[in-house]
DNA sequence: CTTGACCCTGACGTGGCGTCAGGCTGTTGC
DNA sequence: GCAACAGCCTGACGCCACGTCAGGGTCAAG
């Protein structure tokens, strides 16, 4: 297939695909003897991957730091895109139902506070947002490590896991409701257990990306939640705690 | 409140509203003895309007262009906004959809077509979509009739859909309350019910893709923190109930 | 063998900011 | 009462992902 059609079929322009080819980013396997760009069905396909990461947001240099990526295999790239399209989901959803809040509210008369409005924005303007959340897991190796190694867990690799998790939970609460100090000891203890279950179940974690973590707890409210609903406090507690013993260990 | 507030509020930096300054797209409606911008209210809900608008990607121009058209109310811009909302909601999920779709196929080791690859593309790059989107403001009495018919239709659909989704997470916590296992018919069939839910508000969701999702539940942390919120280690539950279905009906 | 659709490679333009640089302002702590 | 430091100002240049000509070759149809 030569440009034009190619174009067609995805919906670019030919100036696009130039584009593409001049970066590096797609260039077609071959060319006919009078220069025309020739694309193939391998081509096309990378074409398709190119255009849903761009379309999710990301720069065109990383979506081919990405693809070139021989250590990711395709089921990766389809896992991470369908992370990031439920995350797009969720947002929009977000957003109709702020609009269908500010329409209820004009019929009822009433005035939504700046704070309200920007609610649903304020948090994640959706570049920073696909930027924020890049940041925190796609570029990471952490993420890759940790979805690499996931695969290849079983059901009873994730009972065993998760059953760790809980109980990591349980001592945390313990360890606050004893009325240890965050920086205590015996809370530092429970850091360092966590720290290391990190490490053999997702991915090599250092105490300092445990630290960076910590401080997540209670940054993010996703992860907040997790570890309010075992004990209020608890998030800030863990996030404390968590700092210190990476103090202790540097 | 000056420039650094509105821009923490609004999750946009300083440079940002510099810009709509100076492009006139949003000047501040004061200015202090020693020149600081200052935002009134009244600037900070143009401001909303236009991270609204921009975000749904028209060119700032238009965005003038609209916001200074003195002959539309807010109260049409708010059903604009739905109708955009609503559509790109529409386009992410089909785009959910195929790279679901893509998983299974790989899966079952079937290849798709360049064709239907590009499918939920082709015809909506996002560029085109919102000029076509924009084009279809042409003809102003068919658009004004049918977004509110849409409108109308759409905000009684989102009411049932949350009222549903809350009974859902009410029926999870009980069931897993009740003592009974997740792999029980009871526990099951609140997966099932979930399932169709699912199909029935959002997208097609096969017993497969549902344990996808299930995994998703445990593996993703912020979609464990939703039901984490609920009762602590209702992430698990319902992920296992939900795999336990599927494997009932494969 | 011409006509018209399609292709090529530069080269410059554009939108929406990011990122300094160089300088004024305003508050807080001593 | 002033130093220090965060926050604001206005240029001015840079950058990405293309759009848009310009000038010229290619190829199938009539």
């Amino acid at each position: 297939m030569n440009v034009g059609e190619v174009a067609a079929l995805a919906g670019v322009t030919v100036r696009t695909l130039h584009h593409y080819d001049r970066i590096g980013l797609l260039s077609p396997s071959g060319r006919t003897s009078a220069g025309y760009r020739q694309y193939s069905a391998a081509d096309l396909d990378r074409l398709h991957q190119v255009l849903l990461y761009r379309e999710l947001g990301f720069p065109l240099e990383e979506v081919a730091a990405l693809l070139d990526d021989a250590s990711a295999d395709p089921a990766e790239h389809l896992r991470r895109q369908h992370r990031l399209l439920r995350d797009r989901l969720e947002r929009t959803s977000a957003m109709v139902a702020a609009v269908e809040k500010e329409m209820e509210a004009r019929d009822m008369g009433i005035a939504l506070t700046p704070e309200e409005r920007f609610e649903v924005f304020g948090e994640h303007d959706p570049a920073q947002y696909d930027a924020e959340v890049r940041e925190r897991w796609g570029e990471t190796d952490a993420y890759a490590q940790s979805t690499r190694r996931t695969a290849a867990y079983s059901k009873d690799d994730w009972v065993r896991i998760t059953a760790e998790m809980e109980d990591l939970g349980n001592r945390w609460v313990a360890v606050m409701r004893s009325g240890a100090a965050p920086d205590s000891a015996e809370a530092m203890d429970v850091a360092e257990d966590n720290r290391q279950h990190i490490s053999r179940s997702f991915y090599e974690c250092s105490p300092e990306m445990h630290a960076g973590l910590g401080r997540m707890y209670v940054e993010d409210e996703r992860f907040a939640a997790t570890y309010e609903a075992m004990a209020p406090g608890l998030a800030r507690y863990v996030s404390t705690a968590v700092q210190a013993n990476a103090a202790r260990q540097g």
